[in-house]
DNA sequence: TATTTACTTGACAGTATTTGTCAAATGTAA
DNA sequence: TTACATTTGACAAATACTGTCAAGTAAATA
């Protein structure tokens, strides 16, 4: 599967738009928008939202794609990943939120 | 479903134990493990592995609860957080790690 | 070849979050 | 009352996050 960078650089791309150009609508130093698009910083909740927007990406699909890489991320070094992302899921589906 | 929590300090008390002879045992003030068990902290990764042992709790169930509640406390107010987990459940399954 | 332009890299700074201590407060039982 | 266990909140230290900046690379072009 891609990585959120990946989809971010393609589509900056297709639109023919500079690191520049869009970083300067998210406010940040090229720099980082670079080391986002290759993967070695994480965008903000906030940075993908506005993504999104400027690339016109679809954004269930970008925050999706952002959201299960994070998780992912955490999980990476987890013996029982699966098993605690399957009672996630079951805890969502089921209703109970009970968080903190 | 019952929070790590609430799984501690059941532990803890089925084997009588104090907050004290605890968390001197994770090397941390009562306060600490008295806020963790009422869910007002989150346990470290470290801690959740000391506690499985001391309180002699199945290691697999309390890694399972912890990352889970974890994941859940990450995902609580996003709208795609079902379609996150199950897209990072097929990347696990799929055995793509890819992480940064 | 020298400039220009886009992007990359790494050192660094400011801020936010996490993780902890401590002392005082509360609750409870002898 | 005293003693002990737990809770609470103010605070401090450590760590992680988010960004800037300046110098570097690479490719196109005057």
């Amino acid at each position: 599967m891609k990585t959120t960078g990946e989809i971010l650089r393609e589509n900056r791309e297709k639109k023919r738009l500079l690191l520049r150009q869009v970083s300067a609508q998210l406010d940040i130093d090229t720099a980082i928008l670079s080391k986002i698009e290759r993967g070695e910083r994480k965008a903000t909740r906030e940075q993908i939202n506005k993504l999104a927007d400027i690339l016109e990406i679809n954004k269930e699909s970008l925050i999706v794609h952002y959201l299960s890489e994070k998780i992912l991320c955490e999980l990476k070094d987890e013996d029982f990943g699966i098993q605690a992302l399957k009672v996630a899921e079951e805890t969502i589906k089921y209703g109970a939120t009970k968080n903190q």
